[in-house]
DNA sequence: ATGCGCTATATATGATTATATATAGCCTAT
DNA sequence: ATAGGCTATATATAATCATATATAGCGCAT
């Protein structure tokens, strides 16, 4: 039961819809895996995560944005795979950016508060 | 009835400790309700969350900063409560401060990002 | 000295989430 | 036609998290 770690992250972003979490940063870097690796159990396992909740992760993106950000293909070549649609590149795209600016906007406050932590 | 709810998309910022999460938008709401109330049983009650949860979630504030962000008193008049500290004030205050500047850093962003959402 | 309402803690139970395992179907290449 | 590796899904189990409940102790007010 390897437990994968954040890097060293220490402000985190993530959009909710009232109650439900869209998209943070777990999202992300799983998009970013499977856009790697070229399939999702491919990209579960270079994240340490299981086939199955990269699945249902992948599912829940797909079903919370207008369309897909996942394709992903059956039986060929390999088995099939998993690309990003552009739309999921768009939005991958996108939420790096927020996070760059948000912690650019956040530079001072951070150090304000890191002095705080123990 | 599909949805053209509200969708109350918002973005939430949380400071991660490595892996643990340290501070987030429940801490903080937490520690607003007991400014509030004066007790942490009162916070709890306040913002519908069980004592225990609110009572573990002020200890781990209290054990992860450098100082309480809690302070709380046995017996007395009412039974006893709790109150922020200085350190819990300012920490309030600098975690307020941060969501107002990211949000203010991400309007454009945000906005991009709801148009992709269901 | 008794009661009050709170802190502080423990334990049990229930709910939610994660992983592990299994199976079927797909399509290309061999 | 068979094998390979993946998607897609189901089920079972394990781990985590939350709530509910219980108990003890505190100190002021009555």
């Amino acid at each position: 039961m390897k437990n994968n770690k954040n890097k060293n992250e220490e402000i985190s972003l993530r959009i909710n819809l009232g109650t439900r979490p869209v998209f943070g940063h777990g999202k992300a870097k799983l998009l970013d895996a499977i856009s790697i690796e070229g399939s999702i159990s491919a990209a579960a396992r270079y994240i340490g995560m299981s086939y199955r909740r990269a699945w249902l992760l992948t599912d829940a993106m797909n079903k919370d944005f207008l369309s897909p950000l996942v394709e992903s293909s059956l039986g060929g070549k390999g088995g099939g795979g998993a690309k990003l649609t552009d739309e999921g590149k768009k939005v991958l795209k996108l939420f790096r950016t927020m996070e760059k600016k948000a912690k650019e906007s956040l530079i001072k406050e951070k150090i304000m508060f890191s002095k705080l932590i123990n």
